[in-house]
DNA sequence: ACTTGCACATACCAACTAGTATGTATACAT
DNA sequence: ATGTATACATACTAGTTGGTATGTGCAAGT
């Protein structure tokens, strides 16, 4: 086991234990008490816990939820059908631990947003990101005659990422699979209205 | 000043540092302070820190949301109406500060959740009774000949809620009040598509 | 062989935090 | 007048938590 090994575990775990209790919750006592390590481990690859979260962003949550929505800088399919295709993937995939568990990206956003000025900026980053390439997937697609010409695509998008969000965070206290399954096929007809 | 009143303004506040912080970030020795109290007058009135919370669910939260849904019961006019008014005033009224803070229901739904199930069966109550009542409002517009009669009532509702929280999700993060306007719209349109 | 630096382990601490034990002033009933 | 309950204040504690100071085994470079 190298390095590279030990740092990618602690951030693993500690993304999994921000996931249950949100970062004010986490205890890295209760993580390193759980992988076998020591304190000596964790504050030699991290200087604080704020370093933690913000590496879990930058690291873990950032690359995984842009992933998709910079593939779509390069697809030629019909951009609606690519969201409504991700949507649906989002809604198959999801069990009802992660239901449950609720979005670690919106999770973070509601804790950390007014109370430190760091997480939000990264945070905000992923959000811009996810609306901004839907914006000009979308535009795109009104330039290749697949959306709608007078759809406000900055709003659509905006809106289908708010819309996701608010799917996951329902779902969370319902502790419903269904409920977030209504909400995607209700954004998913949202989108459809605005095909050309 | 009376005991109801003590008791009153420690709520109030713990409201206002719950809204900020979180209930993790809740710090009771800072409210005290705040207050000018001492442990002696909070552990009067309060058990323990979990019944803080949940007394700021009951009496605080739970009233203040419902309200308008509630009202929705012995109201005449026309559903959508009526919903569509309730968002713009949201919008409307929504300051930058409110803004940052976000939505103190969705806060605690996202952070308490996974963690304390009292705390999720309440926060569900109040959620599935913004529903019902949204629910049960279009189901009667169905019977008027006010909303489509193919309208899946309960999937409406449940997305008009879902967008409401996500709207208030993603303007957080932002930092924009221009961002939940737009979304707010956005549901304000889709409410339209309902209308007979 | 010897130094240097990395990758940890051990032991410890200061600060906080929810909660408790106890005392007391005041109002009110008897 | 006196007992009693309410509405607090004061002082304290036990447990937790992020963070640090220090030590050590080992691998690589010289």
């Amino acid at each position: 086991m190298n390095a590279t090994d030990t740092r990618e575990r602690i951030l693993g775990r500690m993304y999994q234990d921000i996931h249950k209790n949100g970062f004010q919750g986490l205890r890295a006592d209760r993580v390193i008490a759980d992988l076998g390590i020591t304190k000596g481990a964790l504050y030699h690859y991290f200087p604080s816990k704020d370093a933690i979260g913000l590496a879990v962003i930058d690291e873990l949550i950032e690359p995984s939820y842009l992933r998709f929505f910079r593939s779509l800088e390069n697809a030629n399919e019909h951009p609606i059908d690519l969201l409504q295709q991700h949507l649906l993937w989002l809604a198959d995939k999801a069990t009802p631990e992660e239901i449950h568990l609720g979005c670690p990206l919106n999770n973070l956003v509601q804790e950390m947003s007014p109370i430190n000025e760091s997480f939000r900026l990264r945070l905000k980053v992923v959000m811009d990101g996810m609306i901004n390439y839907t914006t000009k997937a979308l535009e795109r697609g009104i330039s290749n005659g697949q959306v709608k010409a007078d759809a406000d695509c900055a709003a659509v998008a905006g809106f289908m990422v708010a819309g996701m969000e608010g799917a996951y965070g329902v779902a969370k206290v319902l502790k419903s699979v269904a409920s977030f399954h209504r909400n995607i096929q209700q954004l998913v007809n949202y989108l459809e209205s605005f095909r050309a």
